[in-house]
DNA sequence: AATTCTCTATCTATCGATAGATAGGCTTGA
DNA sequence: TCAAGCCTATCTATCGATAGATAGAGAATT
């Protein structure tokens, strides 16, 4: 892996993150680097393929550091709080939202396979904490308050961007783990 | 208000909604319509011209349909099922997002003027139910989960558009409507 | 006759993408 | 050892397509 693709993975995550995928130019990135943009082509032979490595490694990289946040945690309303603040860490002091968010909200106007990876990312979370839940509620009721966590941290993101009040997500995570407290009592 | 204008505005408003502002240009707006994309600068003489037009529209729209899902509601709780039922109308079998919801998530992409009115649109959402929730909560705690209804909502139309599952918004309206419920008793 | 609307024609700037070249490092086999 | 050949990383130059935007002519409406 070398130093430039690296660079322009960073470069284009930030840069799609703030303005969405469509926003975003090999020009740019190969600008900002101080290189050509056919050298982009080098590394990503099409947009598409820039933006398929980037939701892998991004998919990766909030594994990871969820595994870590996690810790040796136990109890469920413990392990959701670690799974908020893996979201929170992401948005922290950056402005930016998550990258499947944005890129989410495009759906329909990317390359199929991008969107499909996309929803594979959310679809993950939502594993992630049905799997957690269910060891306390039952999986029906599991199933949709993942999915609504899921949904109000990624709507938390962008409304705290929008608004530029990161307490929004905040708030949001509050909201979070009084459900959860609640619901596995 | 001619015709073509408004035919223009209906255009654009799905074609955004679904795919972003970027991802949307004037050729391909005229040519869907049988007209010149010269002719659309006639109506718009700039881009971030339709995108106003398109914000200030939505947002009467919008507004409009919640006074009528209002209608003579007294209680607290069907008051914000209402408001959760004016997004749920948005979504309703069109696969598409809030106007805002994906606008928002570009924000940083946007003309400056744009993004302005895309915040003042949530803002008054937020104003919105934190006025219905304050007649039962006390006002911090009402700002906070005035936030987090209106994120958890936007969240939740970008998840079911990309997982393409319609049930992922009913999810969190309940999750939602049950926040309420306990917090106004 | 004046106003409204759409057109043709065109501009500049940028898009993603490709071809072909080059300089220099690495590998390999005589 | 050293030359031949391949690999990496970048370049220049260009492609066709599209972007947003404008000027001004012509048609349609009132």
């Amino acid at each position: 892996m070398t130093d430039t693709r690296n660079d322009l993975l960073d470069l284009a995550e930030n840069s799609i993150r703030r303005r969405g995928y469509h926003a975003v130019s090999f020009r740019e990135l190969a600008d900002e680097l101080g290189i050509k943009s056919a050298s982009v082509h080098y590394y990503f032979r099409q947009k598409e393929d820039l933006g398929l490595a980037l939701v892998e490694r991004y998919t990766a990289s909030f594994f990871d550091t969820l595994n870590e946040n996690i810790g040796n945690a136990e109890d469920v309303p413990t392990k959701i709080e670690a799974f908020c603040k893996t979201y929170a860490f992401a948005l922290k002091g950056s402005e930016k939202i998550c990258l499947c968010g944005i890129l989410g909200a495009e759906t329909s106007g990317l390359p199929s396979q991008l969107s499909e990876q996309v929803s594979q990312f959310f679809q993950a979370n939502i594993d992630w904490v049905h799997n957690v839940l269910a060891t306390d509620v039952n999986t029906k009721a599991a199933r949709s308050m993942a999915q609504s966590i899921v949904a109000a941290l990624q709507g938390a993101m962008m409304l705290s961007v929008s608004l530029n009040d990161p307490q929004i997500l905040d708030s949001a995570i509050n909201t979070i783990t009084n459900d959860v407290e609640v619901l596995s009592q």
